[in-house]
DNA sequence: TGAAAATAAATTGTCAGACAATTAGCTTCC
DNA sequence: GGAAGCTAATTGTCTGACAATTTATTTTCA
């Protein structure tokens, strides 16, 4: 375990690469304890804060969990699904939010993924998921229901949909693509009419699960795609009707 | 910008929560500078080394990044694509690699994102793209290359068809996908006869996108996803039978 | 006057040492 | 035997200091 002596990047930065290098090479497995802080500060030669910039520097990423006391230390966690669900969440939402992805760019990744899902899902879905996504069609239903709730109901259902595959790993992988939407979502005004519109396809696309009819499933997941669009495209244009209005002068 | 009083983690996780939901909420923007570490350390009430673990707990996660001097500071970085991907690409790896995900299910999992990819390949493939899975292609036909350098050109053939599809916000979501299966297929031992069928089934491919024949396309992979998991299959037994053999007392 | 050089100021990076809080194990006492 | 207390190890946090780096300002000199 030995840090790049001639590295540009910050001591604390060094030192967390060689640990990460370590724990990703396999040669600190999983719940193997780190030396103390004290004994790593004397391995790489440098003061105890540092060495603790390190470690949480690796905490971030859920590499390792600390635990104090007399049998305490750092140990190698095991990276679960959920705290994947959670980094790959956070990094997605910000990628997209901070490199201007257009709206269609990122409606088509994500049913582009989702359409490879529902197949899987449409063999292996168990009564839960079903359930799950006709009580998220319920929610939907209410009028009173605030957009916000809306997307966030149209996430929960579409997570059931990728779970229903049965498949963690997709889960994992889609978790993103999915919740990552919801900020773009958000920007939507969703009217009573286009709000039945999405509630049919996804009735559809629930009958199609429960029958297990990949072939219709995938009709109507190609539709939502094609009218989540259609709504993303005309806010868009809103936008740079109102903006070109302003610009002339047009007031509100 | 407040942290929970009564949380039960450590303080510098609570800061750097209250400073990323700044960030991911907006009230933070690309390129705003944060407080200096000795006025966040006055607003939090705490001490400068607990700011700093905050920070780096951020810089982990590319959130941010720091500068030394006058008008230096933590900045609120832009996720780029690329740093988008290596983390993808870390968690995606240490995931599988913790988890004793099987080899079928990364497997399935990863071709059938793939799968959702060569549709858009298909469409929009460009030269480059072409070029870089011939490269890959003439590679792997090298009988001198060893395994490890077999499944390294193969990721790079797979993700040359993933950029194919001219979506980067697909091919970020396929990073992890496809670069986290490299681990798991070097424990393959590439057969001459192994290597000649996948080499094959890769020209098909990439013929299949050049012709933009979506169709074939997605048949070869089929067989590409099958002829995988059949190695991988016979990987298990064999090591399964060794194992069986050894508790009997059965020499080598 | 203009440009180069020196200086000052602000900020992050690093260090040393200390004490608090927590936890496991051991010891002692009943 | 069990409960209470003590001890040791370890992480969590604080204080204060100095080094390194970068920008802005001032001074100096041609």
């Amino acid at each position: 375990m030995k840090r790049d002596p001639d590295s540009s990047k910050d001591l604390s930065a060094q030192i967390a690469a060689a640990i990460r290098d370590e724990i990703m090479s396999g040669k600190l497995i999983v719940d193997a304890r780190l030396p103390s802080e004290a004994e790593l500060a004397e391995h790489f030669a440098v003061s105890r804060p540092t060495v603790r910039e390190a470690l949480k520097r690796l905490a971030a990423q859920s590499l390792i969990r600390t635990q104090r006391g007399a049998t305490g230390g750092a140990f190698v966690n095991r990276l679960s699904f959920e705290e994947a669900y959670g980094q790959q969440i956070t990094t997605s939402t910000l990628l997209l939010s901070m490199n201007a992805v257009s709206f269609d760019v990122a409606c088509e990744a994500r049913f582009a993924l989702e359409r490879a899902c529902a197949p899987l899902a449409a063999a292996r879905r168990r009564p839960e998921h079903l359930a799950q996504m006709r009580r998220e069609i319920a929610r939907q239903s209410d009028p009173a229901l605030s957009d916000e709730d809306f997307c966030a109901s149209d996430v929960a259902l579409h997570r059931a949909l990728v779970d229903g595959s049965g498949n963690p790993v997709l889960s994992y992988h889609l978790a993103g693509a999915v919740e990552a939407m919801q900020p773009l979502m958000n920007m939507i005004t969703f009217t009573a009419r286009s709000r039945g519109a999405i509630i049919d396809l996804h009735s559809r696309i629930t009958d199609a699960i429960e029958a297990q009819d990949a072939g219709s499933a995938d009709t109507a997941l190609c539709e939502l795609a094609d009218y989540t669009m259609t709504l993303g495209r005309d806010v868009m244009a809103a936008r740079s009707t109102r903006a070109a209005d302003h610009s002339r002068g047009t007031p509100d």
